[in-house]
This record gives structure tokens, sequence and C-alpha cells, in this order.
DNA sequence: CTCCATCCATACGGTGTCGTATGGATAACG
DNA sequence: CGTTATCCATACGACACCGTATGGATGGAG
């Protein structure tokens, strides 16, 4: 075995790298391999293709997506609502590069119909876990589900949304408004 | 003067749909000129380049963003909660082809600083609304500023988020989502 | 009918990208 | 040292796109 000079992941990590930065239009092999110092010819070794690439780099991304946040969360044991505040926190100083993927991704799936299966996948396992957590502290079906996606919203809508805070920072905004999703549900 | 055959107007509208279906990099010059029946032998006379076709485009944008939605959610007076229910109602049938511009424009945000500016004195005014609305029916400041964020979250949410909801659908979470957040505030 | 502002077609050069082909280069292994 | 698996450089043809240049075409104003 010869050792692996620039190996299939090294392009793999490139091209999740220039998703976050320019979107899927900016995955492109030559720029990649600019990038990576090498020229093309060793990427059409590793890859059929272009499509080729960005299956693998989608696959590699929905299996990194869900698993290690949750397992993280689920690690120490606790109530409910100190492992949503501990979700949040998590989210909040992610490694700089995950975030960017994701919202990427996000955006990808309104146009491709492939992506937005993945995408679904991901989501869904998301609210799952968020329904679960949400739960013990709800009243009935009906509250999980809004409040679930109140916080899921709140979580996207803090990397979509360009607005100041007159006196204030986004953190605490955020902050604030996580608590009142775990509050005591109203008489209503 | 002579009659107009392909006006400016056209220009930027083609532009708006190439953003709103492919994003920024699918606004091509050659692509939109096929598009309207023409050759880019025009286009050239209308607009010094690309760049000056997308400055004009986003003006366009932001000149209509705002306006038009707060106006009609003031045009018959009411209660707060009731226009709140109404800007949701009018969000959730607008025309099919603002939302995916607005999204593709609060995605192309993240990496143009040009853009994000625009992107920010929109969603500051929408914001300034939304604390309009909310403030007589919160406690507090603090109060005003998490329902408003949660309310601005929930709609972009609506359209990122890709989750099934078991037994019901995605508009009947949003509109319990957002009762919640008309609720009376709780003693907390 | 003529003129002129307005808009368009076509051709061109330059660039960036994809994918292919072909012949190395490099390092482990026997 | 020689073989082999692994990876890379280079050159090529094809295409899409940008922006420019130039010579029309079209239709209202006078």
């Amino acid at each position: 075995m010869a050792k692996v000079r620039t190996p299939r992941d090294a392009w793999i990590d490139a091209a999740l790298k220039a998703l976050a930065d320019g979107g899927p239009e900016a995955i492109r092999v030559e720029t990649l391999a600019k990038g990576l110092g090498v020229s093309k010819g060793g990427f059409y070794w590793h890859f059929k293709g272009r499509s080729a690439l960005i299956e693998e780099m989608l696959d590699t991304w929905e299996r990194r997506a869900v698993s290690d946040v949750i397992a993280e969360v689920e690690s120490d044991p606790g109530d409910p609502r100190v492992k949503l505040r501990h979700l949040f926190e998590l989210a909040a100083d992610a490694p700089a590069e995950t975030m960017p993927v994701e919202l990427a991704v996000r955006n990808w799936a309104r146009r491709d119909k492939a992506v937005a299966a993945r995408l679904n996948r991901v989501d869904n396992r998301r609210m799952d876990y968020l329904r679960q957590l949400f739960r013990p502290i709800c009243v009935d079906d009906d509250d999980v589900e809004a409040r679930s996606i109140l916080a899921f919203s709140l979580f996207i809508g803090t990397y979509f949304i360009r607005a100041e805070h007159p006196g204030r920072c986004r953190s605490e905004v955020v902050q604030s408004a996580l608590e009142q999703l775990l509050a005591r549900p109203s008489p209503g």
C-alpha cells in the first residue's frame, strides 16, 4: 500500500468548505485542486466526476449532521430544560465551519430534490429529538409541536435574520426567547 | 420616442426570477437574453454590465420588500393580535415568486457584504413593525424582543425547515405556534 | 417620407470549467 | 532493485459565459 498523498477525504472536506463559502456552484474541480495544491489529475482517479464528489460530500454531511450533537447532549442526564439549554449552547459555539455548511444545504434543498430528501431526513430526526425533550413540559401534543417548531425556527432564524436589537445583543435575545419556550404552560 | 421592446424592467424581472430559481450565480446575461427571446445585444445598451443589473435588481427588491405588506396590514385597523394573524396570512399566500427571491437574498447575504447591508435594513424595518405590534400584549421590553424574534424566526423557519408533523400539516403547526406567541404573558 | 432614438443580431477574443487521455512520479513491499 | 498500487502533471477538445464592436432593424416625431 502506497501512502495516500491527498486522499478522498481531502477532496470531500475541500468540497464542504467550498459549499459553505460559495454555495454548490462554488464546488469546482479545478478550483478545489488548486486549493489543495495539486492538479485535477488525481481527482478523476478518486471520483467518477463532479457529481460523484457531491454525492459523497452530502453523504458525509448527512452522517455527521445529527448524531454528534444529540449524543453530546444525552451524554449527561438531566432535566429536559437543562438539555434544551445545553443544545442551544452547543449550537452557539459549534465549530465555525458546521453552520455555514448546514445553511448552504438548507438553501440548496429549495431547488434540488435529492438534497431536499437528505435535509428532510435530518430535520425529522431533529424534530423528533425536540419533541422528546419538550413533551414532559407541555400540556398536549399541539403544544409540543408548536414549541418544537418554534425552537427549531429560532435556531435557524438566528443565522438567516439580520437585525439589530437596541440595547441587547442577539445571543441575549435568543436566550430570553428560549426561556419563554421553556416556561410553564400558560392556562390557555 | 420609439417604443420600448424589452425595457429595463424586463431584464430586472428576469434577473429576479433567475435569482429565485438558481441563486445569484444563475443570473447570467446570455441566459436571461435567451429567456427573453432576444440576444444580449440590447442588454449592454441598458446596463453597463452584469454587476449593474444586479445592483438595480437589488434596489427594486429592497424597495418592494417591506412597504407593501405593512401597508396592507395597516390598512384596516384592529387589535394587534388581529394584525399579526393577518400578517402571517399574507405571508402564507403571498405571490409565489416573492418568497423564493427573499430566501435567495437571505442566503446570499451570508457571503456578500453589500447584500447583507440591504437585508439588514429590511429586517430592521420588519423587526420594528413586529415590536410595535407585540408591545401592547407583552409585559416588558425583553418579552417584546423575544416574541418578535420568535415570530420572525417562525416565518423564516417555515421555508427553510423540512420536517413532517405526524397527524398535522405545517400550516396548522405554524398557526398554533403563532397563537402561543399571542397568548397572554404567563406569570413568570 | 425622413430622421433619430431605441433596441437587436452577430461575430469576436478572452476566461473558466468539465471531462478524457496519456505518461509519469512516488512510496511501500517483496 | 524491481514491481505495483496509488496519485499527479500536462495537454486537449468542448462548452458556457462575459464584455466589446459593429452594423443593422424598427417605429414614432417632425
